[in-house]
DNA sequence: ACCTGAACACCGTTCAAGT
DNA sequence: ACCTGAACACCGTTCAAGT
């Protein structure tokens, strides 16, 4: 009807036949639905409808649904990369670090839930192997076996050694964040309690545990 | 067509219009469905067909497919309950109830992943508050504390030790399996080796921290 | 190379109707 | 009280067709 306006030089054109970056631009969709609202918010015709494009158009850059998920969740990891790499630099001790690093985990999942499950949950890391995807897994982790392998350098400990330390690391502060995430908390957790303040507690723990390695 | 045989007493009545218990049938479906294939597979329509009854029956026992997961997530909790109880019951020191409250968590989490995440996970917890459920998750997770309290038992700790104390093993617990599940150990976890083994070592970490905690 | 539109098989849920 | 059947609005995905 109205829509014979279509000059060469359109300033805002408000629907070309190509979008020209719709795979970067379906990710931030993507990313603000799992925002807005949880998941299961997420489809990738929702998507696509908020960017004002055909319903089918994501599947030639994505395959399917999953090829986005694994996007998201590699953006993701990058993200909480960065963010644990700063909060980490704030730190002035070895533990501090320490700390710092298994802290961001918590504070990243508390602050981004949905966002959080799609990157660690078996939706997508179950089902695929993505090479982009496991390097931005390996980066973030890779920060925490550092300040593992601060805390506990020079102690003779060897790489058995370091590997069961991470791996206990993050075990704990990913036990932590999906506890508190889910509520699961009900019996166990007095939720008038911040839950940073939780989280620091039982990283205490933790660390009283490693603490027990070092010295054995 | 040939539907005319119906007397009063028929022996294997092949679709009587009242299914009887639908309630039990539908959750016994459920539950085969996830350990069958994982969830995601779990629909209502398709439980609903697997014991030969209309698409719709269900809603009037479970209000929604929620209400069916509440109840799958209950029965869960039960069965997990007991396998646990058993598994307490078979050690015969403080030390070693405290590992198999612990890796009873471990070792359910592997055996029925599909039923684990959906017990655990926030599909069901975090959107209802069911009593029955509340309930079988307090029976669950009472376990465990009384094992901490064992094991903790008589050093003078307080309330609120007893309290991180538990919340700690359950996190690592809840870290550790959710981790070897969803299979993000690529980085950390040398997967040749047995998952167990690997559970039993950051369990080992753990209690290193509860015995710091202990002597403090 | 990139995108649309119609079509298919699946959902969960509602609602009137059957027993 | 318990169950069916048709209908609605949503999915993911396929496939032929458009630019």
């Amino acid at each position: 009807m109205s829509e014979v306006v279509e000059p060469s030089a359109d300033p805002i054109p408000s629907r070309p036949y190509h979008h020209g970056n719709l795979r970067e631009a379906m990710v931030e969709s993507a990313l603000a639905l799992l925002e807005a609202n949880g998941p299961g918010e997420l489809s990738l015709r929702r998507a696509a409808r908020d960017i004002g494009v055909s319903q089918t158009a994501p599947l030639y850059h994505f395959g399917n649904k999953l090829g986005l998920l694994v996007a998201v969740a590699t953006e993701g990891f990058r993200r909480f990369h960065s963010f644990r790499k700063a909060r980490i630099a704030e730190a002035h001790t070895t533990e501090g670090r320490l700390r710092a690093a298994m802290m961001a985990y918590v504070e990243f999942g508390l602050a981004h839930p949905a966002l959080f499950r799609l990157m660690t949950g078996p939706e997508v890391r179950s089902k695929v192997r993505d090479e982009a995807l496991e390097a931005a897994v390996r980066d973030a982790l890779g920060l925490l076996r550092d300040c593992i392998a601060e805390y506990l350098g020079g102690r003779g400990l060897g790489e058995d050694d370091m590997h069961r330390a991470a791996l206990s690391a993050w075990a704990t502060s990913h036990g932590i964040v999906t506890i508190l995430l889910d509520r699961q908390d009900s019996p166990l957790v007095e939720s008038r309690r911040p839950p940073q303040e939780i989280a620091e507690e039982i990283i205490g723990v933790l660390i009283g545990g490693l603490g027990a390695m070092r010295a054995a």
